[in-house]
DNA sequence: ATAAAGTTGACTGTTTTAGTTGGTTAAATA
DNA sequence: TATTTAACCAACTAAAACAGTCAACTTTAT
């Protein structure tokens, strides 16, 4: 199992989707500056994510990303699994072929393992995230010397701070 | 956060040295040939086992390697940490400096997911592994046409099949 | 003395990560 | 219609980690 930078940003690039949802496509390369992110790394993340269909794009000025189904509806493990291929934690990918055809010591170990993970991970949807009250701080804090996109999200996703 | 055949390996071995405790040190050369890993490879492995104060060895004819404390008291994620210095999952380590000094949108998500694993994976014991029929079978299908040493062991450490 | 084993350090090929560079298309707008 | 915005795409790269090899050395039982 690998879990890097690479399905963290996956995750908060998704999230600052959900944030700024509400006002059209945001761009990557709004995500870019707001996360700290490199545009042209998101270029490819976002390329797998729209492969996967968490995501669909606008061409064109004005144009950008949007979640492709409802915040409830995307939960995490699908945009690492998005990314990441997988976060299996057997070095058989589920086969139990580890040892020469066969199934090592320790295989079901790892099997639990995985499914710890991506039970724990697919139970937290965008719409989990957004609703904790540590992710909205950052998003604001995120948000101080841009523009006012935050608030007016914040309405038309209908939440209340 | 990673996990990969090198923290697998370590567990495997500790688990191979747990089971074929009981009649003195086991050697990597055994361990090698029993589980399929490289010797030298097992022997960066064991060296921070070793500081890591999991096991203690033998040198000389005979010799080998030994558990450092009862079955029971050594847990997986100990093992993992020893070698992979950790299963952290945070990109910060839990400093919560992820995005350019401050904390990201997602850190609290990694931190969760963390203590999530490192739970499930310190609640698993040596002992508990052992007691696993899937284990149990694996070892024995690894000692048949080697000898009966297995046996042995399982005599010696008092449990029944 | 010899051989079995651990101990140590340096080295290597491969894969993955985390990007960069340099373009091309598609669509809105002036 | 020209320009600009932004997605799309492919190739390349430096650095790190992984997985392992090789060689030399020390300790200890026989």
């Amino acid at each position: 199992m690998r879990l890097t930078t690479k399905g963290r940003y996956a995750v908060t690039a998704m999230l600052d989707l959900a944030i700024h949802a509400g006002n059209g496509p945001v761009s990557l390369a709004d995500i870019s500056e707001r996360q700290g992110i490199s545009l042209s790394y998101l270029e490819q993340l976002f390329a797998k994510l729209r492969r996967n269909e968490l995501v669909r794009s606008v061409r064109g000025p004005g144009g950008g990303y949007q979640l492709n189904r409802e915040q409830q509806d995307i939960d995490v493990a699908q945009v690492i699994d998005a990314v990441n291929e997988s976060v299996d934690a057997t070095g058989c990918g589920h086969t139990g072929s580890c040892q020469d055809g066969n199934i090592c010591l320790t295989h079901h170990l790892w099997c639990d393992l995985s499914s710890q993970i991506h039970d724990f991970l697919s139970k937290i949807s965008l719409a989990d995230l957004m609703a904790r009250k540590d992710v909205r701080s950052v998003a604001e804090r995120q948000n101080r010397g841009h523009n006012a996109s935050f608030e007016e999200s914040l309405i038309s996703a209908k939440v209340t701070v």
